[in-house]
DNA sequence: TGTCATTTGTGCGTATGTATC
DNA sequence: GGATACATACGCACAAATGAC
């Protein structure tokens, strides 16, 4: 996408063919590789400048994005340090503090097996953690790296009733939940995730390709808008092996 | 307000009064008084700054420090969302209570099983993610709710050989960067976890007393000083049905 | 020990892309 | 489509911490 601003220049300054997201990919890329072994330093911004052609605030930038999830640690006046190299087989998902929860996550390929209307019984409900008796939209995803290869979860999602109506494209990168806040205007502002492993049942043993009994991850979630109505259940299952979560957290500084 | 930065210029360049964490801390404690009260938007980028008088860019870095710590949300072509308005102490950043992350020892029995002088090995290195060749010291640590109830979690922790000495009193509460942040007298100020489903080996399924290939939730830790140096890593086996791990996320990034 | 070059952190100004309204 | 507002990117300058001499 051929960027190519200016300043009041005469010269065409020609902006580098880079984003900071693509070079802080990039750089995951190199250090999964083995280029940037945990307890090494990495080149200094200054190199990386150079390397890439950028200017250091894009260089910044892209450090920036990989000290948030995990790969760096960064202090003033040394070089970054490179302390995660976990190599990318079942990719990870990095949660640098929020978001990427269950986003797009590198961009997974969802397809969306089925949508429809349900009311939840007792039981069920009780199973989401949710009033019982309430009308849902029930839909079941499974989310890929690569449009042909394994799926690494699959998805059971329950939408409030006022956000039935949300599409998803055939070959949807975002998250659902992102979805629901671009098309009704609202703003998911707090998600409770709970996490435990379990035993495949047959039915997802089934989706997710693996034999009946494997260990799965299973994360129950809800959102919730920022004014504080349950807007979206999901139960997701993960397949071992196939995905990890990552979450780096922070203290936080002064307040 | 005083401004007067510039490029070449000759004048005296006099940086404004406010850094961003000024700035950060002041509409923090405005949020807090309820002048932005949740669901609100705040004042556009322009407007703040020229209430401070500072650069946009310094505003952007206050603002994106308030999205981190989950005060707001974030999305461009309109001001930022005020979607909370309290804050947790200790631990968080978006991940709104850590408390629960990162204190599930809280209020649990823990057993010290072993502990003992090892160097990480290449490969043991690897599954650790941290540099090999290195000391360190391994305890090995079973967690109930009861003193005599089932084991939920079984830990092996590896400690730097700088906090060695940490002592762990018999039926220790804590968890133990607790221990280790009382007794050195240092901070944890950043915390790395990944989390993924297993099939339990002999050995954990031995210590958690569940039958050989259970699936276990597998959490790995790390645990980082605010001078960004590996204080002590954690790998944590939840047995099935015994252990849930809940987050709640506040809202961060939204692009 | 202290000096000093290096490196990252913070801040300024500006230009332009792109999503929102 | 147009106006507004945030996202990304360029370049520069100085402060503060590090690390080696």
């Amino acid at each position: 996408m051929a960027r190519s601003g200016q300043q009041g220049a005469i010269e065409a300054p020609v902006r580098s063919r880079f984003g900071y997201r693509d070079i802080a990919k990039r750089l995951i890329g190199e250090i999964h590789a083995g280029d940037w072994p945990v307890g090494a330093k990495l080149p200094t911004e200054a190199v990386l400048v150079d390397r890439f052609g950028v200017s250091r605030n894009t260089v910044r930038e892209a450090l920036r994005e990989l000290r948030d999830i995990g790969y760096l640690s960064k202090r003033r006046g040394t070089p970054s340090v490179v302390i995660s190299a976990v190599t990318e087989k079942g990719f990870v998902n990095s949660i640098g503090s929020i978001s990427e929860l269950l986003e797009y996550a590198g961009g997974a390929h969802n397809t969306l097996l089925s949508s429809e209307q349900v009311v939840l019984l007792r039981e069920q409900a009780l199973r989401l953690d949710c009033a019982p008796d309430t009308e849902w939209v029930r839909m079941q995803v499974l989310r890929r790296r690569d449009p042909i290869g394994l799926p690494f979860c699959y998805s059971e999602l329950f939408v409030h009733p006022r956000f039935a109506g949300v599409t998803l494209e055939a070959d949807e990168r975002r998250a659902l939940y992102r979805a629901i806040e671009q098309q009704f205007d609202v703003v998911i502002a707090r998600v409770v995730q709970e996490i435990e492993a379990a035993a495949a049942s047959s039915h997802v043993a089934l989706r997710l390709e693996v034999p009946e009994g494997s260990p799965i991850m299973l994360a129950r979630n809800h959102f919730y808008s920022d004014e504080g109505e349950l807007v979206e259940i999901g139960m997701a299952h993960f397949a071992p092996g196939r995905y990890r979560l990552r979450i780096a957290l922070d203290r936080r500084r002064a307040d």
